[in-house]
DNA sequence: TCGTTTCTCCATCAATTGATGGAAGCGATA
DNA sequence: TATCGCTTCCATCAATTGATGGAGAAACGA
């Protein structure tokens, strides 16, 4: 149990209340958008206490980051698991109801990871090579290469159109919301229909080639 | 002929300098990653000579923002122009060939837009307005609706998932380069690749089956 | 009750931020 | 040369930033 758990363990620690208060600021404004006295007004309380428990302010944001990556890392093996020896098009279909659910519990941070890797910073250097291992396991098990060491260009990125898609959509929810018009359960249904219609007939018509 | 496209008729002019410097900096860095003095420095000028030519921050990254509106309608208009009358097929072929050429000019600018469209302001609500026109326009031209006036939040989602892949895929070029070990010419080769395989099935899927 | 540890806040710091006033430079015209 | 308008820079401003030291609560065991 990582100390960030242990904290998280019991949400009424002042550590874990910083760290939630955090997570959304951030992802709402950003890094540099958010001060730690808007995090600590947040929490109710003061900005020295912020400190004391988290330290520098950089600190504060990795471990978000850093918790985030443990969760998806855990999800991804969950959904695995579910879908073992399944038709490619169920495992999809699961996949992405799945993922959906488990990312719209977390838009804030989804939008925060979105924004924080496409953002210039040497801190997400490992945040890179984590997402490019993961990407190298869907493929694998996806059936678009036969092992992580072997995967084109190619296949990379049609796994990486997936990742994409699924995380701007979610990331882009408070946006795209109001463009289409509906409240919140119906955007998650609509999105789940939409990356079905889009995922399944590219990777199941590539299957039946084969 | 607007102001701002005066000044950068003459690309040497110091106000289209400051321009072309801001618009890659906030690309970089966002809003609030970006100072003035930032700008100024990359310019070669004094701050307040930035000031004497755009006055407030804000106005210059509004700007930035507007200039890049008025160029993607353009884009929009032109792309419809040229496609008028083929297969779906061929319209999304050729319509992902330029837009990915056009974005891919843009890179900073395109990356601009998709975070500051993510993060709140209340600055971007005309943008949301004019995305979502052109998003609706798009549906039309596409066949997924009869006017613009009756498209149903499907049809609009499965453009926007479209609109989603292409900059999401442009704007994290820095970030999702390395994943796949390539060089530029070759990333926007495979960019293309990927939206076709990804996009063209379940569109000409749907269009066969109506 | 005392002492210790843990926690929280107030006051304050230096650095950086967006922004401005004023002086100096520049070329053109008379 | 003198004057004018346009442009640029230096010096400076108040406000905000990340961060810290120290004074006091609060909790707890001896």
């Amino acid at each position: 149990m990582t100390p960030l758990e242990k904290a998280r363990s019991n949400p009424d620690s002042m550590k874990a209340r910083i760290f939630a208060s955090a997570q959304k600021l951030f992802a709402e404004y950003g890094y540099d958008g958010t001060t730690t006295r808007m995090i600590a007004k947040d929490v109710g309380i003061d900005i020295s206490t912020l400190y004391y428990h988290w330290g520098e302010k950089k600190e504060l944001y990795l471990a978000v980051l850093e918790h985030f990556k443990r969760e998806i890392g855990a999800k991804l093996k969950e959904i695995e698991a579910m879908v073992r020896g399944k038709s490619l098009e169920t495992r999809l279909d699961v996949a992405i109801d799945e993922m959906c659910d488990h990312l719209f519990d977390r838009i804030d941070v989804t939008r925060l990871i979105l924004f924080s890797s496409f953002i210039k910073s040497r801190d997400t250097d490992d945040l890179g090579a984590a997402i490019s291992d993961h990407i190298s396991n869907i493929a694998v098990a996806m059936g678009l290469a036969m092992d992580k060491r072997s995967i084109t260009p190619e296949a990379k990125a049609r796994v990486m159109a997936m990742v994409l898609s699924l995380f701007s959509f979610i990331s882009g929810e408070i946006f795209l919301r109001p463009i289409l018009n509906i409240d919140a359960p119906e955007y998650i249904r609509t999105v789940k229909e939409t990356l079905k219609f889009i995922l399944i007939p590219a990777f199941t018509r590539e299957e039946k080639r084969h």
